[in-house]
DNA sequence: GTCTATACAAAGATAGAC
DNA sequence: GTCTATCTTTGTATAGAC
């Protein structure tokens, strides 16, 4: 059940994620980005399709018609939100596993680039996920990378898990592939409720999830068996 | 920082999910019921928003118009699509916290009772992960049983986890909301990629689940230090 | 780069006949 | 319980002036 299968090409090069801005209607500009962080918060906060080109025009104290000098449509907008994200995760994972010691190393440090995401992405972390099913189900390959890049970095993931079995750092009694949409899952959920200026900061809640994630819940003590 | 807060009312009795059909214009019955269901497919696909009432009158055969004859809106029937998962969640819940023997005992049926209705709710779990925010963000105080709802559900879980840790079951060096956080995110995201027909049945999930959840991923071996 | 004005389509909801 | 017909609102997007 356990698959051995480790190689040494972390940064694995298939189906990279790339060219940005498709629908751009004028050049790159501080302005464009500006909008952009505007609408991802209000996509964020109500959903893509709750939002509309008008409160994105009003929260930039501009109408509605102005936007369309910057993108050519409302899809154009999250298109670029979601690029943006998922082109800087899957650099700083690529950099973390080129120098990773060993599996456990690497597993952190995944973990740990996670949930340093969650500051600086998560509006685009919460678009992703409320939205993922509906972005998908447009009409068109326009959103086919997200399922691109979500294999790109599953496979990541997934390499590591192995790595740690085979080299007998990891249980080989778990299935990889549910463990590492396990830990995922619980990563990127956690935008659900985490607030930056919170009780807990990102460090600490890395260095939460890897414990328990690694050592258990459990202690010594079993007075009852698992169900 | 643990806190210690056992008491043996499980069943919570403060802020239920009652006053079921707020917005019905016709009674109860089948046909409603069915196209309630019909309904919390198309929303579970496409996003609530992105679901139009002709759509769900077209998958029930009938015109849109028809619809307004068993519902007065739209809203309503998204309303009993996740009022009706609730209420089922929270009966669960209780039922089996009065059996538990112990902390572990009841932390493994909440466990396993989530992953159990992944199947029977599916479609509404998946809205309301993906349409909270915007449910939330309507006007009126319609949805807000929803965090009452969420709030019971963590009282529940938090009294096991807490009680668990005075008895030395649970390592004291977590931090419980963390924990509880952790847990019901990472059993509910899993209705993204969960398929009746899968490879895992729900019994296997949660078995994984509350494996690794007890008892960690790693070894003995520590060839490195956590991050 | 933004505004005014507006075209055009889609969506939720209603009234009354059958 | 469903259909036909329609109202009303809202939303994306465009054209051309400033």
């Amino acid at each position: 059940m356990v698959g051995v299968n480790q190689r040494k090409n972390s940064g694995a090069t298939a189906a990279p994620v790339r060219a940005k801005r498709a629908g751009a209607t004028g050049p790159a500009s501080e302005r464009r980005d500006h909008l952009v962080k505007l609408a991802a918060e209000l996509f964020a906060r109500k959903g893509f399709q709750a939002t509309t080109v008008r409160e994105i025009a009003d929260e930039a104290g501009i109408l509605s018609g102005s936007l369309y000098h910057h993108f050519d449509s409302k899809e154009t907008i999250v298109d670029e939100v979601l690029r943006t994200f998922l082109e800087d995760l899957i650099a700083r994972y690529r950099a973390a596993l080129a120098d990773a010691a060993d599996a456990r190393a690497a597993l952190s440090q995944l973990v740990s680039i996670g949930f340093h995401t969650l500051e600086p992405h998560r509006a685009a972390i919460t678009v992703m996920q409320n939205d993922w099913n509906y972005l998908r189900s447009l009409p068109g390959d326009r959103f086919d990378y997200l399922v691109r890049a979500e294999d790109e970095v599953e496979r990541m993931w997934m390499e590591q898990i192995r790595r740690g079995q085979a080299s007998g750092q990891f249980r080989a009694d778990v299935d990889p592939k549910l463990t590492y949409r396990m830990i995922r899952d619980g990563i990127w959920v956690a935008v659900r409720w985490f607030r930056p200026g919170g009780r807990l900061d990102t460090d600490a809640l890395a260095d939460h999830y890897i414990r328990v994630l690694f050592d258990g819940l459990a202690t010594g003590d079993r007075t009852t068996q698992p169900a």
